[in-house]
RNA sequence: CGGGGCGUAGCGCAGCCCGGUAGCGCGCCUGCUUUGGGAGCAGGAUGUCGGAGGUUCAAAUCCUCUCGCCCCGACCA
């Protein structure tokens, strides 16, 4: 491709919207525009690339057995109350009705599509196993779009579904989604671990998510050193505490803590570490409200608490809500005399000695409180977000933290959605079966973004080979008709060789030309002028390293063939 | 949803506090020169100052409402 055929609108400046690093250089090498809050139009070159990793996904879902179909964005709402999604997935679901006041959403996933699809075609064992593909746009109504491609509202996704007879087959079909997960984000190029992780509004019984370690990350992993534990901390459980205390309690005391509402002001006006305090969270489930205990240095862990209560949606309770239930202003409850209100402590309280809680009084707070004795629980149990420095579930060390992107998920689904959608089958004793299914997603856009986000300098992108919109960017820096003919024959050459080739035939300078080829990010980079061609020879840049290398016209193919298989080697500037 | 911020030329921004009819850099167009890491000179085009209302002789600037976008938070107890 010539760039006089493509519309590549580089900037020099980054758009002020742009924070991190992927978002600034899709915008910046053209590849996006915004049309609308989280919501994008690709770019020929940022086409490209998302095509490059649909074809990679294409190819390891083919071969992992799966097959393609394509279902439609639009669903009625039917099948969505069929499952109680309808209500259950909220604001996250954008719906609207057509002409005749019908009903319905843009899917944002395809559970209820695809397995009404499954009951109303398959009957027989003898038709299973299925596992059944789509890469379709979504849309999903997020709270806070972000990150341009990282957190769309509107972005491609590949999904995939399983169904099999019995639990041992969907393991199996699951397993081979795993699978084919790795080495699909290992042929894009990408640095990343498979983590235990939450089902979240998917369901199910378990799951993998695929993160990408980077800064930018939006969630955070644990792990261990040893491999055997990594999971998201939503998911992390958290072993109790081996011992209570061995301290003498100490009487209950009142003092006066004025404006000390935070854990941060309590401890400094104290004098007492985080973990000897114990703050209490008051949230509202909807129906009711409850008081949360956790240790002043952990954090509640929204997701086991939503189980916990066995609801879908919580909050935290708003100034009045605390209020009426503490009869104190925001930042003073505490569990000491608290009534009327159900109260959900964190396994590690019990194991406390005389520690600080909030005193249900303006400017008050109990020192030396201690549990059985001054408060107690309804219910003890895991409620907190796993932390680095904790020891690991499985035993195997002392976990630690880092920031993941999350580029995949994989399910296990069991037979939630063939239930509640009645999606049988007839197995070999004529017996009705419902299908155990699995379901599997991949960020593609995400997946893109995911690869800037480990493959840039300070320069542009560096895409890695298998991705790259093109493999070659050719810039002729000189307008004789000497470096164009040989440009001419390079371009022929190149293509013929196999390579996909972006020619700047722009007539622009050399500079000009040289920093939208460093921000497009193409792996190598090779310039024709009169400087080398009186030389007999063109040079070859490799984004990555930045070294170029001088060869003859007839040994640029062999040459660049040979630097293929290196060229993602070298390790980026990060 | 809460808090903060921003909407002025394609992009990045100034002007707003203290009202007087819009500017800078880059980009774009024309010409000449230049041509291996974002060229020089000369000339030129481009704005309903996000929108609506109000105050005023006069509004980008003050007031009210509204729309859009961005950031932070949703661990504050």
């Amino acid at each position: 491709m010539k760039t006089s055929q493509l519309l590549i609108p580089t900037l020099r400046e980054a758009p002020g919207e742009a924070e991190t690093v992927s978002h600034r250089l899709m915008l910046r090498a053209g590849l996006i525009r915004k049309v609308a809050s989280g919501i994008y139009t690709y770019l020929p070159l940022g086409l490209r690339v998302i095509r490059k990793v649909e074809q990679i996904i294409r190819d390891e879902m083919n071969r992992a057995g799966a097959q393609e179909l394509l279902m439609p964005m639009a669903s009625p709402a039917e099948l969505w109350k069929e499952t109680g999604r309808w209500d259950f997935y909220g604001k996250e679901l954008l719906r609207f009705k057509d002409r005749h006041e019908r009903d319905f959403c843009l899917g944002p996933t395809h559970e209820e599509i695809i397995t009404d699809l499954f009951r109303r075609e398959v009957k027989s064992y003898r038709q299973l196993p299925l596992n059944f593909y789509q890469i379709q746009t979504k849309f999903r109504d997020e709270i806070r779009p972000r990150f341009g491609l990282m957190r769309g509202r509107e972005f491609l996704m590949k999904d995939a579904y399983s169904f099999d007879r019995d639990d041992a087959g969907a393991r199996e079909n699951y397993q081979k989604m795993y699978d084919a997960y790795h080495r699909i984000f290992t042929r894009c190029g990408l640095t990343f671990r498979a983590v235990e992780a939450d089902t979240g509004l998917i369901g199910g019984n378990s799951s993998h998510e695929f993160m990408v370690l980077a800064e930018t990350g939006e969630e955070t992993v644990v792990y261990t050193d040893s491999g055997t534990f990594a999971a998201n901390v939503e998911r992390a459980d958290v072993l109790p505490p081996d011992s209570v205390e061995n301290t003498a309690s100490l009487p209950l005391r009142s003092v006066s803590t004025p404006n000390c509402r935070s854990i941060e002001e309590v401890t400094a006006f104290l004098k007492v570490p985080s973990h000897r305090l114990v703050k209490t969270l008051l949230y509202s489930t909807g129906k009711e409200t409850v008081a949360v205990l956790v240790r002043g240095d952990h954090a509640v862990n929204e997701i086991k608490l939503k189980k916990a209560l066995g609801v879908p949606e919580i909050e935290l309770a708003g100034p009045a809500t605390v209020e009426k239930a503490t009869g104190a202003p925001v930042g003073f409850a505490g569990p000491v005399g608290l009534k009327g209100i159900r109260i959900l402590a964190d396994q590690a309280i019990p194991a406390l000695k005389n520690v600080v809680v909030g005193g249900n009084q303006l400017d008050t707070h109990y020192i030396d409180a201690n549990w059985g004795r001054d408060f107690t629980a309804d219910q003890t149990l895991d409620l907190r977000n796993a932390q680095a420095g904790d020891p690991s579930p499985k035993k195997d060390g002392i976990l630690k933290a880092t920031k993941g992107i999350e580029v995949g998920h994989v399910f296990m689904l069991g037979t939630k959605y063939s239930q509640t959608m009645n999606a049988t089958f007839l197995d070999a004793q004529g017996k009705e079966c419902l299908a155990v299914m699995g379901c599997y997603g991949i960020g593609v856009g995400r997946s893109a973004a995911a690869s800037i986000e480990q493959n840039h300098d300070d320069r542009g992108i560096i895409w890695p080979y298998p991705i790259a919109p093109f493999h070659i960017h050719l810039i002729p820096v000189s307008q004789s008709d000497k470096t164009n003919e040989m440009t001419v024959r390079l371009y022929a050459e190149l293509q013929a060789a196999g390579f996909e080739v972006l020619w700047d035939d722009r007539d622009d300078r050399a500079g000009v030309k040289f920093n939208d080829a460093d921000l497009i990010g193409a792996p190598f980079q090779v310039v024709v002028g009169d400087k080398g061609l009186a030389e007999g020879v063109v040079e070859v840049k490799v984004r990555r390293t930045g070294i170029k290398t001088r060869v003859t016209p007839t040994e640029l193919i062999q040459h660049l063939r040979s630097a293929v298989p290196h060229v993602d080697a070298a390790p980026s500037s990060h």
